[in-house]
DNA sequence: ACACAGATACTCT
DNA sequence: GAGTATCTGTGTC
């Protein structure tokens, strides 16, 4: 049994929701579902500012129940429905109260390949895992996991010595969020630059 | 009751 | 690269 070294909670609790999204950049995002381990490095993210950003589905404190698990303290997995059949994978961080959130939209994809290629019916490996939907159909991430602390299994992000230099990051505004008008310009999205 | 969504996989060029 | 069908939970009316 491969022994788990994740992120402490502490880590999640920074105020800089910003620069979190950038730090996850060459983290790993792991989960061990159905007996099966699967993951990748984190490659791309993106930032949700709470109450303050128009693109945040916690603009202005919305409360709901959906929203409701961004309100709680940070270390948390944001897990929602997209188009009535992808589910979106983000990370609440931030203490309770500040509804911050970071999306997963890319991993490289690394630990488990086969039974990702199985979950996502392809081979392809360049298209395992390269877009918010899709990573968490490779890792079998679902509405079940939603509120689930991500410092333990089965679903857990870990620092695996693969630091990602800042000159290789590239920040550039988020995707679809062009209904949020003035905050959509905002450059909040961090990718790793291509190999 | 109803419009639409933080996307993807197809199908063509 | 561009165009398009896909599906249902959520938020708002």
């Amino acid at each position: 049994m491969e022994e788990i070294s994740s992120l402490q909670r502490e880590f999640y609790l920074q105020e800089d929701v910003v620069n979190l999204a950038k730090q996850l950049i060459g983290k790993w995002l792991m989960t061990c579902v159905e007996g099966k381990l699967t993951g990748g490095m984190i490659i791309e993210t993106e930032a949700y500012k709470g109450a303050e950003d128009r693109a945040c589905h916690a603009y202005n404190n919305r409360r709901t129940k959906r929203t409701e698990v961004m309100f709680h303290q940070g270390g948390i997995a944001y897990v929602y429905l997209c188009y009535g059949m992808h589910y979106l994978f983000n990370i609440v961080t931030n203490q309770e109260e500040i509804p911050h959130a970071i999306l997963i939209r890319a991993i490289s994809p690394a630990i488990g390949i086969e039974t990702m290629q199985k979950r996502r019916n392809t081979l392809r490996v360049s298209d395992l895992a390269s877009g918010p939907g899709k990573l968490c159909q490779a890792l079998k991430i679902g509405s079940t996991h939603n509120g689930h602390l991500l410092t333990q299994a089965p679903l857990w992000i870990e620092e695996r010595g693969t630091p990602v230099p800042e000159e290789e990051i590239l920040a550039t505004p988020r995707i679809g969020v062009a209904y949020a008008k003035e905050d959509a310009l905002l450059p909040w999205r961090f990718v790793k630059r291509p190999d």
